[in-house]
DNA sequence: CGTTTTTTTGAGAGCGGTCAATGATGGTGG
DNA sequence: CCACCATCATTGACCGCTCTCAAAAAAACG
């Protein structure tokens, strides 16, 4: 039987910076079930009720949001061992895509609904989960807020590194255009951060999604 | 004995428009008490231990974060009726200040957490209302990303409008510095959109804080 | 190897930031 | 009640950053 255990382990709260990433990861031991989503794929869309809470097994997922001008936003990237899905609404306020194929872990929402009704403990994981959530955007709201190009582009790249604990070598999963519709620019303004950024020594790069931090401090 | 009962009325899911503001209120029945605290005054501070949870009774409150650079980025403005300080860490992530003089009903966060731990529907309460500010954060991030000084000014004020519930006349509690640390732009910016949206008829002035929505539409 | 997608690079324009000064508002004390 | 002062808001001129439009280069894919 499949789990929503977190393989991943979660950064400790001490070692923590301030406006950086947090581990968005648990774990919520509740039967379930894993599907497969390719490249681009939907796996809920905005609008559609809230059914599952999902976690991620491998790949990488997207959550965005459509606005009026076609453009989108995205709120959050999703890694290996990340759970989402815990807006606890009757309706997914935003859609969930596939950055890359991906497995992901299901668990019916009512299913978690229940548990947390019987174990105060499970119910303490979801408030501290979607806790997690919202520490999370309110770092992002930071990075959105006034902030250059390359200061943007600089944390999303500590953030990434910090979240793959990999040392300094990040592999990107998404394109030009999902990083440049998470911080609020174009394709090109993020090309153009990234190798003026290589240019200063800052960062390495080995094709467009293979970059190397040399100096964090310049980030 | 004080309780934390909310006194205005949510507003139902079902009115709600996407990428607006939600409600942050919610009845939570436990014993407490009420401080007051004078404009600007700091009610917690960024990394300080997070003891209490809060409500505002009335007045008007801002959770901040401080760049870096000395700016300050503000990631949501608390009317009566609104429960926050719920993230659920050891310690605050950002601070929270009054915006005016207020009054705000405070509960120990422990006795919370034995409530919920006793009580499911407390449990759930606690969830839902994170999960709405987490709503709340991301409808924020989507206005903070690549949009026009005229957008987020006129979301801020259509926002204001809806959770104010008094029609197209809103008092504006908080200053041309609060709202432009909001929404990531300078007080000139905010000052100039204000005058452009009278000029175009889309808002009316009256002094500097009473705003009248004469065409929603053009915002 | 050819095709498609992604990424990079360039040149020009517009929006919002910065610096600076003026005008309005509100609170305090004479 | 009014003069005074401190704070807040408005307006203007100029500049820099990022967007836009456009094209070339690189990578991914069958």
């Amino acid at each position: 039987m499949l789990t929503m255990n977190s393989a991943a382990q979660p950064v400790p709260a001490s070692t923590r910076a301030p406006g950086r990433l947090v581990a968005l990861t648990a774990s919520l031991e509740l039967p379930g079930f894993t599907m497969s989503f390719d490249r681009d794929e939907e796996i809920f869309g905005e609008g559609e009720s809230a059914d599952f809470i999902y976690r991620v097994v491998s790949g990488a997922v997207r959550i965005s949001r459509l606005i009026d001008d076609g453009r989108r936003q995205i709120s959050a990237f999703y890694l290996p061992g990340d759970v989402f899905g815990l807006e606890m609404d009757e309706a997914h306020s935003a859609s969930a895509e596939a950055v890359t194929d991906c497995e992901i872990a299901l668990v019916k929402r009512v299913a978690v609904e229940r548990a947390a009704a019987q174990d105060p403990a499970t119910a303490g994981t979801l408030w501290s989960l979607t806790s997690a959530q919202l520490r999370f955007a309110q770092d992002h709201l930071v990075v959105l807020g006034r902030r250059s190009a390359t200061e943007k582009v600089g944390r999303f790249l500590l953030s990434m590194a910090e979240r793959a604990c990999s040392g300094g070598a990040v592999s990107l999963a998404m394109s030009r255009l999902d990083i440049a519709d998470y911080l609020g620019l174009t394709i090109e303004t993020v090309s153009r951060t990234f190798t003026q950024l290589e240019r200063q020594g800052a960062i390495g790069l080995n094709g467009a999604r293979n970059i190397v931090i040399r100096n964090p401090a310049a980030l």
